[in-house]
DNA sequence: CCAATAAAAGACTTAAAACTCTTTTATTTA
DNA sequence: TAAATAAAAGAGTTTTAAGTCTTTTATTGG
């Protein structure tokens, strides 16, 4: 469904909101750990998406990764957009360049319906709806 | 959503249960053309294919591939299974090794639903209904 | 049984994704 | 203002997916 890079963003997203929610920062050593990637990769991804505006970062001590209050409002699709584009939203599910109501494959319209699917659901979550839920084990994020 | 590898696999298979409707072999070369692919990239899916039973052929002059009646009765669901295992159907959406209801990421039943969507929708998906179609133009498998 | 045909098989190259390592720059605090 | 800290930047490597090329094997019709 996503890349790995895009699991990884949405992971990092997830667990920095939660650790943010108080305004804290949070170093990208223990978001490696925090969701089990390697730390030079994940360090990567969320330089990429800082540049984009999703997340915000301070270097030097006591700095790290959090979010302004604003960004906390952005959803795990606009992650997976920025990261992986929006072809998983929008392009055809067989791969063809051109594929449309007027033009379909032969599986467009039953794509058209769980495309829409995933992005409406992935719309839906936003990132302050994770702030909590992990320290209390409801939910996981680095398991194996 | 699938490998290019597996959109190929589909879209030849789909190409295949429209030309094999009365029990006519297509070549390589003539599957290839019509769905916009490199001739032994598809030749290697469709070997692979054939080993695992969804698909027949046979070598020599008026050779080709096709389906036996039975394996007509395939879906889309058993290619993709085939080609890029089930990893879209069950495994987590944020890449996580061990992720269930009872230890779930922070969007599991979310992308359940959406999963067995895909699944449900990709297991209706019988090979037989596309026998029609692509010749009058309704559904197009090679738009660049 | 021979020549032509067409898939099977295997070895290979290319391209993209995933991941690593080192150096630089910014920030803080003593 | 110097030392420590932590992200940014850049240049790599490794691995996997995608695609190509050549040789072999099976089948058929003359």
């Amino acid at each position: 469904m996503f890349s790995k890079t895009c699991e990884y963003a949405i992971r990092a997203m997830i667990f920095v909101a939660h650790k943010s929610k108080d305004g804290t920062k949070i170093g990208i050593k223990e978001i490696a750990k925090g969701i089990d990637s390697p730390e030079h990769f994940i360090a990567k991804i969320l330089q990429d998406l800082g540049k984009k505006g999703l997340i915000q970062s301070l270097k030097g001590p006591n700095g790290g990764f959090f979010f302004e209050n604003e960004t906390l409002n952005y959803s795990i699709a606009d992650v997976v957009t920025a990261i992986d584009g929006n072809k998983l939203f929008s392009g055809c599910g067989l791969g063809l360049k051109e594929c449309s109501t007027a033009k379909p494959c032969p599986i467009h319209n039953e794509f058209k319906k769980v495309r829409d699917d995933i992005f409406n659901m992935l719309q839906a979550a936003k990132l302050t709806q994770f702030t909590d839920g992990l320290e209390n084990n409801l939910t996981f994020l680095n398991r194996k």
